[in-house]
DNA sequence: TATGAATGAGGATTCATTCAT
DNA sequence: CATGAATGAATCCTCATTCAT
């Protein structure tokens, strides 16, 4: 009798998980040792390996589930907001709020990652990945308040949106290591103000 | 006997240098050995021990002088050109065209630093100061566009600075990895556009 | 609750060596892994603890099973025949034919069984006496044969049976590696003929 | 300036190859270890691996050293001598005399080898061709004394071959383990007697 | 100065064995 | 009785750094 196979399996992994992204986030992947993650999760050697066969793998699904799922969970977070720009100004916040309050961490996982993609294919793949998706929903919000006339005719989507997905990962990078002197509220403000400015012209607003 | 020890030593290290960038772009550091930098160069270890003290010499000198030094080139390449507006589009194409044509390794060697900044606190002191430094011309620029009435009374200089470098670097990232679908091009485009709609609003415009 | 205690282990044992032999003929006994024994076998790990203390007790349950058996089985076969030369043929017939068609995989346990005795004093000692055994047996049939005249009085039995043991054993190495150009017929047919041209002179035979 | 490349490497080689047939005629080639061989041979780990690329490369560089050479040596100690007969009696001697005095260790590095054989492709090819080639030169021998009238016309020299080098491995596996009771001479002796009955038949030996 | 052989601590991974359920 | 998760010592191999020549 199994004594525990469903989910105890996967609460274990997530415990390797935590432990392995805290572990990385100190040292970055290479410089962690697979002691290092054992010693964290409480567990033995032996026994992280019966749940990942290597500890690329360990990085690689932590890589899928605390990147991966961004575009996805913007996505849900968004989706039922009515009106091009209020969902797209909802993204840049919760983009800074994410930044700001609720996962610091994942901030450094990025670089972290990054750091591996230069000569990992699986993680750089990753990465792309997940900013075409970003892009693709940033864009397809833009498509919509155009089609809806709440925006610029000619505007063009996808270049828009991949400077948004640029800036915020590039504000990450420092944000997350702790740069002095920046404030992501004036960010948030000036590029919601420059957004609209563009999208929606005067002609438009006068409507 | 006599010879080298003016520069000849300086020319060692630069071969060095490149060698050891060369090598770092492809493994990133952690990865790469030091006999792969010694093979590259076509020195010995040895020999290579003559000129760093430490692998990690190595690329500290690599991201001061391949890193550190584009906000002094930067500025020296646009001091001379008048007027605000001008001087900071060139800046924004000067970026697009080291990305693009002269220094597309400059991108990957970026991330390598970034990799590398997480567990290294020289490293990542060096990335802060480059973008401090960075965003502090060209905050100086808007805010003498601004006390030359070319631009917005309001604006906040800092900010738009830090937008703009965090963008660079941003799409850095992932134009230097070969993310498919980036038209650095129409990108430059656009920021432009939106900078000077937000900058020089039509009341200034048409003055 | 009340059944399995007779032979049932005894059954359990016997798949379990069975589906260890298949694992060591394949990898030997050191690469072979407990894990890949209980896998084969359909068996927990846990549960092949209960009828072997010890991977070690496993290889020599079998060595004794597979190959120590074999002086004691050469013997009941042939034991009821009449005339020493008919039996000494028989003997030889037999080890070709185990060899060729009932068990070839005997052979390469062999091989394995010596790969261990080199740092394992009992399976060397195994290997010895069964060697000892079957080399008794051989000479006790000449020596039956000499004594009843129908041998030559002064062949030395032991040498010769020590010899046809070795070569026997000698051959199975390479028989069951696949060596390619190996003629076993033809090695029965010449040993038997050189041993009866050494064994029964004209003199004997003429008589 | 190489200090000592032509033959300080060769010499260093040979070194690790002797520490490592004497580690691995103690535990056999699985049990020992590579700090093992670098104990022995008094050198560093890191050292050893400067002169082979792996533990395996060791192992195969000695069975081509010590087991693969020997169809060669022992047609360089024989192939000068006239006759036939003289030239196979002087084989066995030589091989009865490498088992008994000159390399005792050599048979226990066949056995080492005959075990990992089972599931190392090339060892397999090695000692396979080792068989082959030793065939070959005995079988060449005996249709060498048959050409000459001196040895029985219908001999078939490969089987006799075969036969006579299969049992000199047998007799080696136990030979080379302290098998009690074996004697060398003896069977040297018999052997000998038993190729001169059936090569040399009466017919031929009168003439 | 230059060389590259040597060092040896450290790291990823495996596997016989145990034991709670 | 059976299960299979857990343990952790042991193994092969790497690599930054040193130093004799």
């Amino acid at each position: 009798m199994p004594k525990v196979t469903p989910d105890h399996k996967e609460q274990r992994k997530q415990t390797i998980l935590d432990a392995a992204q805290s572990v990385f986030l100190g040292k970055g992947y290479q410089l962690a040792t697979v002691d290092d993650i054992a010693a964290r999760s409480g567990l033995s050697v032996g026994a992280l390996y019966r749940y990942f066969p290597t500890k690329s793998d360990i990085m690689l699904t932590l890589l899928e589930r605390k990147l991966g799922r961004a575009p996805e969970i913007l996505q849900r977070l968004t989706q039922d907001i009515a009106g091009a720009w209020p969902r797209l100004q909802r993204c840049i916040e919760i983009f800074v709020h994410a930044l700001h309050v609720r996962h610091p961490s994942t901030g450094r996982f990025l670089i972290v990652a990054w750091g591996e993609a230069i000569q990992d294919n699986t993680v750089r793949k990753g990465l792309q990945g997940r900013y075409a998706e970003l892009v693709d929903y940033l864009a397809s919000i833009i498509d919509e308040g155009i089609a809806a006339g709440e925006f610029l005719p000619g505007a063009e989507s996808w270049v828009i949106a991949s400077m948004l997905v640029g800036m915020a990962d590039g504000i990450t990078l420092y944000w997350s290591t702790g740069t002095p002197g920046m404030d992501l509220r004036a960010m948030r403000f000036t590029t919601l103000q420059m957004l609209r400015n563009y999208l929606t012209p005067l002609a438009i607003r006068e409507e």
